[in-house]
Order: C-alpha cells, then sequence, then structure tokens
DNA sequence: GCAATATTGTTCCACTTGGAACGATATATG
DNA sequence: CATATATCGTTCCAAGTGGAACAATATTGC
C-alpha cells in the first residue's frame, strides 16, 4: 500500500509539495469543520478577521486584503449582514463604495473561529520544539518580506 | 493603503498563515498558468504525476495518493484517455477495478508541467539560501512524518 | 455455499467558485 | 464643461467540486 508521505518525496517540486502538505494538513481540516459546526464559508471568514483587525474597510479592501475575487466578498457581505455579523453604511465621501464593520456578534464569532484554528496549527506542528518553529517561521518570513509583489494571503 | 502582508502579521494563527502565504504564492500561480496555457486541471495533473512515479495504478489508489475524491479522479482518467496520455487495462484479477498507465505523451506533459511549478518553486524560495532552505525541509520532514494520519497530499 | 458486507468506478446533483459584463459613480483629460 | 476612463459593488454564467447513491464485482462470516 502506497502512502501519500511516500508519494511526497519522489515530487519534483518536493519542497512546495511539503510545504502545501503541512499547510493543508491544518487549514483545511481546520476550515471544514468550521463550516460542518457553524456554516461558515472561507470568504465569509476571512471577511471577518479582516474587519477584526481594521475597523473600517470597503468590500474592495477586503477583496485585495484576502485576496479573494471581488464578488465572493460580495456574497459573504451579504450572508454576514443577513445574519447580523456586519454592518454597512453608505460613505458619505463616495457613493459607490460602502463602509463595513463588523459587529459584536461577529467579532465573537471570528475569536471563536481563530481560537479553533489556532488549536489546530498547535496540533499539527507540535513535533517542532519552540525554537525550530521560530526558525521556520523566520525564514518563511524573509521569503515573504522579499516579494511584496504576490498579493494573495490565500488563508 | 493595506498590504496584505500587513494582514498577514495580526492573523490569530499567524504561522499557518505563513506557511499558507509561501505555499499559495508557489502552487496557485503555477496551476493557474498551467491550467491557462495548458488546459491541465489540478487532478488531471496529480493523475498524470502519480502515474509517472508508479507505474501502475488503480484509479482508486491515485484518489488515495492525491487525496482528491474518486469522482474527481473518474473525471480527469477520461479526459486523460481521450486526449491519449493514458492508457487502461481491466484487471484480470479484479473486474471491478482498471491498470491505469502513463503514455509516451502524458510524461513529456508531466515533466513539462512539474518543470514549470518548479522554476516557479526556485523563484520564490530564491530569498533563502541554500542552507536556510534545508533548515527549512528538514523541519517540514519531521512535521510530515510524525503525522502520518493525515493523509491529504493536496498538491 | 450463501447471504451480508465491502470495494471499485461512475453518475447525479446541489453547491461554490471566479471571470466577465454591467450600472452607477468618481476622476482625469482636453 | 464635456467626454473618456477608472473604480465599486453586483449579477450572470460556465466550470469545477465533492457528497451520495448506484451497479457490478469481490470478500467475509456463518
Amino acid at each position: 500500500m502506497i502512502s501519500p508521505s511516500d508519494f511526497l518525496e519522489k515530487v519534483e517540486f518536493r519542497d512546495a509539495a511539503l510545504l502545501s502538505f503541512v499547510t493543508s494538513a491544518i487549514i483545511v481540516p481546520a476550515y471544514d469543520a468550521v463550516k460542518r459546526d457553524l456554516g461558515i464559508t472561507r470568504s465569509e471568514y476571512l471577511l471577518l478577521m479582516a474587519l477584526s483587525h481594521y475597523p473600517v474597510l470597503t468590500a474592495q479592501d477586503v477583496s485585495r486584503l484576502s485576496g479573494r475575487p471581488r464578488n465572493s466578498i460580495s456574497r459573504a457581505v451579504h450572508r454576514m449582514l443577513a445574519v447580523g455579523h456586519l454592518a454597512r453604511d453608505p460613505d458619505p465621501m463616495d457613493a459607490r463604495q460602502a463602509r463595513l464593520s463588523i459587529t459584536e456578534t461577529g467579532r465573537a464569532l471570528h475569536q471563536q473561529i481563530a481560537e479553533r484554528i489556532r488549536l489546530h496549527q498547535e496540533e499539527v506542528l507540535s513535533p517542532l520544539t519552540e525554537r525550530e518553529r521560530e526558525t521556520v517561521v523566520d525564514l518563511l518570513t524573509k521569503v515573504v518580506a522579499l516579494r511584496p509583489s504576490s498579493g494573495a494571503a490565500e488563508l
């Protein structure tokens, strides 16, 4: 029986495959659980997350921050408005755009979800010592710092 | 103007976000380009990749190796058969399954795609020295090694 | 040996996704 | 000032996705 991790060693772009494997081991199951238990999609969560770190944003801002296309954010905004996790006010300076902000329930939901994902992260990364983990973070930060063009957060 | 990498620092699960950011910077644009230029989807490519490393596999094997659901692989098999990148023979031992193998054109296509992705990987990871990159790989390998359960390669 | 259960690959379907086009508004240009 | 261009948010649509059910075949348990 062949295992996925055997496969991993043979791939032509093994370093990216390793990164992808670890990333997916954290992100994918966490979002699946959030979707299943709370009915919140990734785009919706990215919207909530963006707004819990920046008090007021336009949908366009969220799109750029999160790397998701504008129509996905537009849909997420409508759903989150409908369930009261978001507030929307017309911008008096520019009638094209609307000022979005998160409500208390939205913030609470965000914190709940973030904690779940964080716990999953801790579990997956637990084989690393504190020092090893810092090393990985420092090196990845270096990679990110030197490519400001890349755009998408893709969380 | 807020940039995605500012956002990255604020996320509650920053380590996973960093991993995700770097992974996406390599994988997503590379697959987009492959899709655009060669008309090959991710599932199709995973199928070709699996079969260029293992001479004969069933669709089920590919599903397990790649972490994609069986119906996605089934579709990919039909498309790759149609364009001649794949051969399929009934298994004489078990009439339920079919033995898949890659053709010469399929192998050539796989190599072309792998090279593209590898080049993209080199570009994104170029800020790291050879030694730093080895360090990241070693540490990520350690993470993968200690979680054999996770299943999906998610390349 | 036979009924119950499991597995393989396929089809069906409901859902998500993101590109493209659009109307409304704002900005730039002559 | 008028027209061309850009931007914001939305809607539309074609494509991809994965869960569920299914028929065919294999395996298990009695």
